[in-house]
DNA sequence: ATCCAATCTGAACCTGAGTTCCACCTGGAG
DNA sequence: CTCCAGGTGGAACTCAGGTTCAGATTGGAT
């Protein structure tokens, strides 16, 4: 009665991975264009079939997103262990911080696959399902604290306007080679926090 | 010399126009469905040739944003004559509730439309791109008020919180029979200038 | 009557994502 | 050794959006 069976002990071995084709598809992606690198070149430099490819990813937009809704699942354990007097906003600023804290080694592969994400329009465009997921964490936890229904107009209101700053956010970390993506992200969210009155 | 030819007098007429295939395809994605409508249904419904479809629209994903970017053009023009004093995010509330100010007979096929672009999978994802020239609108208004550059975190992140809001307000307005989208809009801009500082 | 600018059109073509089908490989369980 | 669950592979196929190109229409100007 294995109640966990973590590792499966039948059938054929995978050969690869779904990081590993998402390591290679980026370098792809990046080297040589995300539009003018098609699927068989993944599978050929994966050294996998393309059959294989679309076994890991549904589609060739989805594997910049890599462990995207883990790290959803990631962002719902935080805000459900924020404290409870926590003012709504400040809660959501820090589960922000935190979902984009990710390890030193880490960054340069944050960056290359945010800067895919944001720079290439077939995946802004295809961004579009992913940020409503995003949104509807955001939503959920601020009805929770709110005691309002997650679809209602301020919670959903919380969601899009944190979304939007995040964005902000993140355009500006790319463009520039200065700045912390942890300071921009704070700022962008005490200036939402204050009402954007900046005059 | 004519400076404005308004009238061309020269060379075949036109056979439709764009307003004309706009309404046709629409009616035909709100009954069945936007995927499943090819553009040769469109062309056949409208009497026209396929070809000739694509020297109207660039794409089958534009054709239900209409005349956006005229729009776009009159609410620059809104912000333009704005008085300098208002406060900015009061600036931008008044102009965005202008830009959703169409006549009531208009309501049905502005309501529709939004529909269709804000469920529509497809659509929702090439939306990206126009919402990005919809903000760059609000930042520049923003940015020219604060002295700042048009592609500062400050504008850039109000322009994004504004447009973030403002999709709160639609997709609540597409829900809910009852409630005039401006007064949502208003709504979701007042909670947004006070720091969306609801607890 | 002729010219010519501007528009429409038809058909063939390209493209690459995603799917279907089925055969094949692998290695632990019995 | 054999079974078989579970993973891989690949060839062929579907599909619709978008492009290319060459030619047909229209109707005012001269």
């Amino acid at each position: 009665m294995s109640v966990t069976p973590a590792i499966r002990r039948v059938g054929r071995r995978p050969v690869t991975s779904r990081s590993e084709i998402e390591h290679i598809a980026l370098d792809l992606f990046t080297h040589n264009g995300f539009d003018t690198t098609t699927v068989d070149d993944i599978a050929a430099a994966a050294g996998i079939g393309r059959r294989t490819v679309f076994r890991y990813y549904a589609s060739k937009n989805d594997i910049p997103w890599g462990a995207f809704d883990e790290q959803l699942d990631r962002m719902r354990a935080t805000f459900a262990n924020l404290p409870g007097d926590l003012p709504v906003m400040t809660g959501v600023r820090v589960a922000v911080l935190d979902f984009n804290d990710v390890a030193p080694e880490e960054q340069p592969w944050h960056r290359s696959r945010l800067r895919l994400i944001l720079d290439t329009p077939a995946l802004q465009a295809h961004s579009t399902l992913r940020y409503a997921a995003w949104r509807q964490v955001v939503a959920d936890y601020a009805a929770m604290r709110l005691g309002l229904p997650s679809d209602g107009l301020v919670p959903q209101t919380i969601g899009h306007a944190s979304l939007g700053v995040a964005l902000a956010a993140y355009e500006r970390w790319l463009r520039e080679d200065s700045g912390e993506l942890r300071d921009l992200l704070d700022a962008v969210f005490c200036a939402l926090g204050s009402g954007l009155a900046t005059s």
